[in-house]
DNA sequence: CTGTATCCTGGATGATACTG
DNA sequence: CAGTATCATCCAGGATACAG
C-alpha cells in the first residue's frame, strides 16, 4: 500500500520530468533542428565568413536556401550580417557568443555522428 | 613565404577537419534528425514501452507517424519490437543497447533547449 | 490496443534564371 | 560576389476511417 502510494507519486513525478525533458528537446529542435543550420554553424565556426565560402563548404546547400538560413539565425541571435562598405561592398557573418553555447551540442553530435559512421562502414562489410 | 606556405597547409588540413565534422554532423542528422526520433527515445528510456504509452507521452505525434518512426528505429538498431502472446496480445518496444550510445546527445541537446527556453523567456519579457 | 490505408495539404527544397 | 525571383516538385506529416 505505502509501496503503492510511493510507485503512484515516483511516477508522476517521472512523468513530469519525461515531459520536461521532452518540452527541452522539443524547444532545442524547434531552433537548431533542420538539415542546415547545425552545419552551418560549424562552417563558420571553422573560418568561414562569406556567403560563397559557407557555401562551398556546407556540400548540397543551394543560394536560396542558404540565404533564408542565414536569415532565421541572425534573427535568432546566432550570426550577424557585416557589411564593410569599399569597392567592392564587403559581406561577411560571424558568428555571435551564443553560437558557442552550441559547442557541447554539436561536439556530442559530431562524435555519435562518427561513431555511428564506423559502425554502418562495420555492418556493410559483415553483411557480405 | 614560409608563413604563406605554412597558411596553406594549416588552411587545407582545417578544411579537411571542417569536412569531417560536416560529414559527421550530416550522418548523425540522417539518422536521429527529424521531428520525432530523439523524443521517441527519449519517452522510451523513461519506461514507456506501449504504443499508446509513447504517444501520450511524445506530444503531438499521430499513429501513422509513430508506427512509421518506430519501424525506421527498428531497422537502423536502436529499438526492438517484443510480442507477447496471450488474451490479448501485449506488444512492448524496448531500447537496445545502441540506444544509449546517444546518451550524450540527448543531454546536450536538453540541456541546450532549456537554457534558451530561459533566453527567449527572457527577450520577451524584456521587449515589453 | 495497435496499428494500417487513404487522402490531402503546406512547407521545404531544387532548378534555373536573373540583378546590382 | 551575394544574393532574389519564380516555378515546379516532393514528401513529411495531419485527418480520418478502418481492421485485426
Amino acid at each position: 500500500m505505502a509501496d503503492t502510494q510511493e510507485n503512484q507519486i515516483d511516477n508522476k513525478a517521472f512523468t513530469e520530468e519525461c515531459h520536461k525533458v521532452l518540452m527541452a528537446m522539443s524547444d532545442a529542435l524547434y531552433a537548431i533542428g533542420g538539415k542546415w543550420k547545425l552545419m552551418i554553424i560549424i562552417a563558420m565556426g571553422r573560418g568561414n565568413k562569406r556567403f560563397t565560402e559557407i557555401q562551398r563548404q556546407v556540400a548540397g546547400i543551394s543560394a536560396r536556401v542558404l540565404s533564408s538560413e542565414l536569415k532565421e539565425l541572425e534573427m535568432n541571435g546566432f550570426i550577424i550580417k557585416k557589411v564593410e562598405n569599399g569597392y567592392p561592398v564587403t559581406i561577411e557573418y560571424e558568428l555571435l557568443p551564443y553560437s558557442y553555447t552550441l559547442e557541447e551540442v554539436v561536439a556530442a553530435m559530431t562524435k555519435w555522428g562518427m561513431q555511428h559512421r564506423e559502425k554502418v562502414k562495420a555492418e556493410m562489410s559483415a553483411e557480405k
